[in-house]
DNA sequence: CCGTAAGCGAGACGGTACGTCGAGTCTTGGG
DNA sequence: CCCAAGACTCGACGTACCGTCTCGCTTACGG
């Protein structure tokens, strides 16, 4: 290995770690990505530079860990009541389930706390490869599975096509979602969600 | 108004105006977005910072010239048989227009000499809304212009549901293959983008 | 020629230049030449650290030319009122010359604001022996050129032995001081800079 | 008093102190006093910065202390014979014998062994005056007292001038030589060392 | 002879300064 | 008055060491 020498994780502090993802969500937020520096978030962390550049190659690597804990964080509550872990809903009826799903997706896309860093990340993923594919698999991976499933039980139950392509399925869902957070075309709202679910489910029901 | 003082724009010279299209084109394309520098588009073109920061207020403004310059050489070139500006074809069938539309996207976002900058360009917008506006208002929308005329005549015809919002429709199109282009999920193929087309036109039929 | 690429002198910044000096010049004295900062100067000269380092390759060489700057201006004032440069005076009677000279020199030893940025060339100089020669060069050869000149005249005129080595005999002179400045082993006064005279004027009469 | 807490030099580790020596005087002759650190040093004796820490206060004091066991191995084998400690030679002829003794500093100024930890040392006494005084007092006095004694001795003998104030005197000698050590002015040779005793040993001859 | 308290190697930590890069502004000289 | 050139101030970069602070470990002593 080729590896310059890694540091000793079993000796890392947790504290300063809680700080940094603290700090750079907050920065993110409050400044914008641009002008947030690693500088910036290691003195709001009341943390020294090189324990960033300790743990983390890059800021884009930072906020990436940063939004994860996050996620983790909201899907440990979400969770904590000890239903499955997370899932699309099967209420029988698919165009019912997906609404309510891209419904809160809107939601989410919405709110500044996750537009702010998931914006950035996805921005920065456009660009370096490395961090884009990370934060594909990472991030929105384990989200698009939801939608696979969801759709083989939906092809079981015949409310859709046989033979459906379930990973192509799905953008039409996410994919024009998507298109209006990250270029803000046009509003993002439950109606736009309802109308593109009535779209795409029609165009995966069953052929005549 | 409080503008500073704008420059002479009849004084510009042409020359050094393209030489920093040239070379700002050019760096994105080798060297990446993050790594290009307004100080090596201005060495790379032979000429002064401050005829850079004369006439754009940041880089990705270049760049977004630079590439809408590219963008209207081609089209002039296209267009130089008498033909009409730009537009979806029209054979009667929607499906296999919008497939011949679709997967010359897909090779667009494919070949190298628009990737680099339009990726630039997009993820710029995505964290500066400004620019994004821009973006979407003189390179995007008038692309998705051209769907939603395509869209009416279909529309007139009888071959999509009446009442259709076209707006919303096109997004099933282009919204899962820039999903795609922008994040890297999974390969950008004419099979895929054949796929999506056959899902969505199934979707906007006239309801039986 | 392997020089990266020097800067154009003629557009150098006089009054960047005057500030940098003053505040190297104010910072090691007031806080010792270890806590002096290339920073430091920057910020207290009001300057960007890059146009310290454009000029300059090291801490050390920016007071090198502040001190000179400084033993420049006080040359100039001294000799503002037409007389010869500097030199030693002659009076006829060496041992008196020298006793004047070498007390003069025991004074600027214990004056604060030549103290301490000569030592901290002197300290450099000796660890940096590239600095050192410049040191030598610059502000201690001329110096010990005027020792040189006055012991020749002496030399004509029989009060020193004939074929005497000025440059050997000049150091029984400037030795012990500069022993007891840069070592402190005991105090710099009058009393002892005349009793080193003595003894080395002694040394150097015309053999019996 | 305030002492933070001693550490208990009863069970340090000599095999440490040893290697700390070693190492701080190989850095400092390979690589010069400046690219000498503590952390070098730690990592190439194969301690922990804190041992280092624990025992010394700042660099220069550990290469001290490390070129004092220095001088105490070489006079320990000098003196290994029986002999006296050490002392100026006396044949009854002073100017034989400073000569021997100022050749053979001279040598030891010449000396690459000697030469780096004594610059570095001097150095950092020169602008640190608590360190200077040390390194007057553990390496320089002694040295220096030996000229007193034999001053003394010679003076009892009618060699020189009665009353003579030796710590003046002998700084006629070591005066010269260590100037052109530190400062580099010209070369260091027997030749010279001669010819500065012979100067120096006239002035302090009885008067006439 | 066994616990416990020290010294120890190791290295993460909060910091300061380094020397470099580039941003955006300003100045000079030439056309 | 535009332009090429480039010096300027400023802010951030990523690195090197500082001196402090834990960690386990080993090693000697004192109950």
């Amino acid at each position: 290995m080729t590896e310059a020498k890694a540091p000793d994780s079993s000796r890392r502090s947790e504290r300063s770690r809680r700080a940094i993802y603290d700090a750079a969500l907050a920065l993110v937020g409050e400044a914008g990505y641009g002008r947030t520096t690693i500088e910036g978030i290691a003195s709001r962390a009341g943390v020294g530079k090189q324990t960033i550049y300790r743990w983390w190659p890059s800021k884009a690597a930072v906020l990436m860990e940063a939004f994860l804990d996050l996620a983790e964080q909201a899907a440990a509550e979400a969770g904590a009541d000890g239903a499955a872990e997370y899932a699309i809903p099967d209420t029988g009826d698919l165009r019912t389930d997906l609404r309510r799903v891209l419904r809160a997706t809107v939601d989410e896309m919405n709110s500044p706390a996750y537009d702010a860093p998931a914006r950035a990340l996805a921005a920065e993923g456009v660009l370096d490869a490395e961090l884009g594919a990370q934060f594909v698999e990472k991030l929105l991976e384990p989200q698009l599975q939801l939608y696979v499933d969801r759709l083989r039980a939906a092809e079981a139950a015949g409310q859709v096509r046989t033979g459906l392509d379930a990973r192509i399925a799905l953008e039409l869902f996410v994919g024009p979602l998507t298109h209006r957070w990250l270029l803000r075309t046009l509003p993002l709202t439950h109606a736009y969600a309802d109308t593109v679910v009535d779209y795409a489910v029609d165009g995966l029901a069953p052929r005549p």
